[in-house]
DNA sequence: AAATGACGGGG
DNA sequence: GTGTACGTCATTT
């Protein structure tokens, strides 16, 4: 049979591993059962046949069980291009690798293990040569009439091929929320939304009120709602189920709901429960047979590479960002009453509902095939990929290309090694002091992918740096007394090399389409993969957990970096451009009066001097910018959107007033181009605040209380409003979200801070709310542009007569 | 000045 | 994969 290859995982046959395949073929999705699988590692010593030898007859102790090694063999293999001669020594189950390991390395004469933190799937996919979402043939046994699980007969081979179509479903849960925050051994699972590409749409509940659209359907409780939503999911049997957050937050609260409830979460093909792969800053939600993707780390991954850039990340945020258009909003705390009263908020909150599932549908469409070409690209599953950080993605790739190599995959660092990493520092990028202050009509100019490009032109690479072949004629690296082979090229630069010449060749090939066709679309999303993969290099090499790090090249990369750069300012400054800003590889110009022809001039101009596959690029026009510090301005482009880097810093522990004025600032700087009407917002906010004219609910700040109350050695606001509330006889436990509003009086702001619940006869704090809240959240912009905080600050004693009159 | 604790997405 | 993100900010100590 011939099939897509989905999901690949470890499982165990009567106590035997067997490597299982998730295919889908045609329509049907089936399970193939991989017996011929055996993981290993590698050994590096004086003598390889003394120590297979001695391998051969080593003993381990596991549970109770005595462990050995299945087979051993001496092969050839290479470390930086060097050939050494190992010792492989394969396992009879994956399980036996840490007591292996370390028996092994106990052993005279062994040196050094390479490949025993390769985990076992991945390693599968790279030695059969396969690639995730593509075609697999394999010859199998069948069980029987449609039977879901085959054995193969012989090994599975790739075949390549298109992705057919793909079922994807999304989905999203509301939670009753009445302590702010849902606690999960209380609050109930209220709704779940389902959409799919098939045109699917339902809402899921179980409290009937009037007057509900056509797409809900009303259980009789949670437990039958979520008994109705497996169901649901088995019979539309998606290949890929999308969700929000999912990892962090539906999944890991359905889980202990179903618990709860004692009802099971089988979504498997097989009728097999979620399973987590759990850390303790990050999980992520497994289920057999489909690939379970969480759009928020694929839009996470995107802001991490600056491919996006929002101030939120919410879905309402991302979805706009994607599809310009706006999704029907619900403020959690309406969520409740809605659940509780029904009428007109009811129909909203299900509306709401709805749209969280369409709008995760459409972003996740629009996101998968990039991840699908990067999942090709670094041959590794989409369920892994989308959720590698840039840096694995390069590491997966350089780990596929040292296997069909030969060369030995370097260990991650531990221990020693690590912390001394951590220590090793080095040379940046460069970063302009910006001209601070509103520019008008800037044209911003970047260096085409310039880090992978100058790994690429200098050939830099750990096994290139300071060759003997090259002393005193290899390529120097400026300010540093490092040089690089100019006789064998690299293993990374050669990697990359590949990459960026099929993008080359693939943005040829695009030019043959239309933009909105199938083909486009997919050699586009390809492209992208390469392009960000390349453009991960660097980063990964001044990575200390990474595999192929190496200071030597990391500073050597940012130090070609800087003398492109600055030769590029240099000579922008004798054109007659304004340098406003520059940061690392890209540069921000004022026209000063000079044409768009005359910059696209000067990017000739500077293309004509560079050497290799160096090139700068044009960005774009802005008619506005406002630049405030290194890494922190705000742009608006031609079309009017906005771009911020580095403003960042308004989050749910902030008063909302904060957010809204820093919002409304920045609007009246960037599209109104009108710092004195920003200054008239802030005047009239802190006014507001002063005159008590502000909302409560925009003043109360939200934190989470995070550990018990008494094991708090620093006693912050959010903890001692907690103790507050504990006193007025609440239960107060660790995930509450405490909503608390700091008052008038003496004492530290801790000591001034009461819950929400205690607010009726007290005063909030002007003073705090201005200098601590709206103040730095607005200051550090309205700073460069010449205002002082008294300027913007309302205090009756400093009212000036304008203002009296004005007021 | 150093230490401590919280932010992100989700409801 | 058996790991303990990550860089930044406010407030307390």
């Amino acid at each position: 049979m011939r099939g897509i290859l989905l999901d690949v995982e470890i499982a165990e046959e009567e106590e035997h591993p067997v490597v299982r395949l998730v295919l889908k073929d045609g329509s049907r999705k089936v399970m193939v059962l991989d017996h011929a699988f055996s993981h290993y590692f590698y050994a590096l010593g004086e003598d390889p046949e003394k120590l297979s030898e001695l391998i051969s007859g080593v003993e381990a102790e596991y549970r109770e069980r005595k462990v050995r090694p299945k087979a051993v063999e001496a092969v050839r293999r290479t470390i930086r291009g060097k050939e050494v001669r190992a010792v492989r020594i394969f396992l009879s189950h994956p399980r036996d690798m840490q007591p292996l390991r370390r028996a092994v390395r106990e052993l005279p004469g062994v040196n050094s293990l390479y490949e025993f933190d390769i985990p076992p799937n991945r390693s599968y996919i790279l030695d059969r040569g396969l690639v995730p979402m593509e075609g697999v043939n394999v010859r199998v046994e069948e069980d029987g009439e449609g039977a879901p699980v085959m054995r193969a007969s012989s090994p599975p081979v790739r075949s390549g091929g298109e992705v057919g179509e793909l079922r994807i479903m999304s989905f999203d849960i509301e939670v009753y929320n009445p302590g702010g925050s849902p606690r999960v051994d209380r609050d109930p699972v209220i709704m779940i939304s389902l959409s799919d590409n098939a045109g699917y749409r339902k809402v899921l509940t179980w409290k009937r009120h009037e007057g509900s659209p056509e797409y809900v359907e009303c259980l009789g409780s949670e437990r039958e709602m979520i008994e109705r939503f497996v169901e649901i999911v088995r019979e539309r049997d998606p290949d890929i189920l999308l969700g929000y957050n999912t990892d962090m937050f539906d999944f890991p609260y359905l889980r202990d709901r179903a618990k709860m409830l004692k009802v099971r979460l089988s979504l498997g093909i097989d009728g097999s429960d979620v399973t987590f792969r759990r850390h303790r800053f990050a999980s992520a939600a497994r289920i057999r047979g489909r690939i379970h993707v969480d759009v928020f780390s694929m839009v996470d991954f995107m802001a991490t590479i600056g491919s996006i850039r929002l101030i939120h990340y919410t879905l309402e945020d991302v979805y706009r960002h994607f599809t310009g258009k706006e999704k029907p909003d619900f403020e959690f705390t309406e969520m409740p009453g809605a659940w509780e009263e029904g009428g007109e908020p009811w129909m909203r909150f299900i509306e709401y509902s709805m749209s969280d599932a369409e709008a995760t549908l459409e972003v996740g469409r629009i996101l998968l095939p990039l991840f699908i070409e990067l999942s090709r690209v670094v041959r590794q599953t989409l369920f892994d990929v989308s959720r590698m950080t840039p840096g694995q993605l390069v590491e997966w790739l350089l780990i596929s290309e040292a296997r069909s190599r030969g060369e030995l995959v370097p260990p991650r660092p531990a221990g020693e090694e690590f912390e001394e990493r951590l220590e090793e520092t080095y040379a940046g990028a460069y970063v302009m002091e910006p001209v601070k202050g509103l520019h008008e009509n800037l044209v911003v100019y970047d260096f085409r992918s310039l880090y992978p490009s100058i790994i690429v032109t200098h050939n830099i690479d750990p096994s290139t740096l300071n060759c003997e072949c090259c002393r005193g004629r290899g390529t120097r690296v400026p300010g540093l007394g490092y040089w690089f082979c100019v006789e064998r090229e690299g293993f990374i630069p050669a990697t990359l090399k590949k990459l960026i010449r099929e993008r080359a060749k693939l943005k040829e090939e695009l030019k043959h389409h239309p933009r909105e066709s199938v083909e486009y679309r997919s050699l586009n999303a390809r492209q992208t993969a390469y392009k960000i993969i390349a453009n991960s290099a660097y980063g990964m090499l001044g990575y200390s957990r990474a595999r192929w790090y190496s200071k030597e090249c990391a500073e050597s990369v940012t130090s070609f970096g800087r003398h492109y750069i600055q030769t590029t300012i240099d000579m922008s400054r004798a054109m007659g451009f304004d340098v406003v800003y520059g940061d690392t590889d890209s540069l921000f110009c004022k026209l000063n009066g000079k044409t768009k022809d005359d910059a696209l001039r000067f990017l000739k101009k500077v293309n004509e001097s560079l050497p290799g596959i160096i090139e700068l690029e044009l960005e774009g026009f802005y008619p506005r910018g406002v630049f405030i510090t290194k890494k922190r301005y705000a742009m608006i482009d031609e079309a009017g959107r906005m771009v911020v880097k580095g403003l960042e810093f308004v989050r749910r522990d902030w008063a909302a007033i904060a957010k809204k004025t820093q919002e409304e600032v920045l609007r009246a700087i960037l599209r109104d181009g009108s710092p004195e009407r920003a200054a008239e917002v802030i005047k009239r906010v802190t006014r507001d605040i002063v005159e008590g004219r502000v909302e409560l609910e925009d003043l109360v700040i939200y934190t989470q209380l995070k550990m018990p109350i008494e094991s708090y050695r620093s006693v912050g606001p959010h903890v001692v409003a907690a103790k507050r509330l504990r006193a007025l006889g609440y239960t107060v436990e660790p995930g509450m979200m405490i909503a608390y509003v700091v008052v008038r009086g003496p004492g530290s702001i801790s000591e001034r801070s009461y819950p929400l619940e205690m607010m009726e006869k007290r005063e909030p704090d002007p003073d705090y709310y201005i200098s601590n809240q709206v103040l730095p959240a607005v200051m550090r912009i309205m700073e460069v542009l010449g205002y002082r905080e008294d300027d913007l600050r309302f205090t009756r004693e400093r009212q000036t007569g304008i203002e009296r009159f004005m007021g």
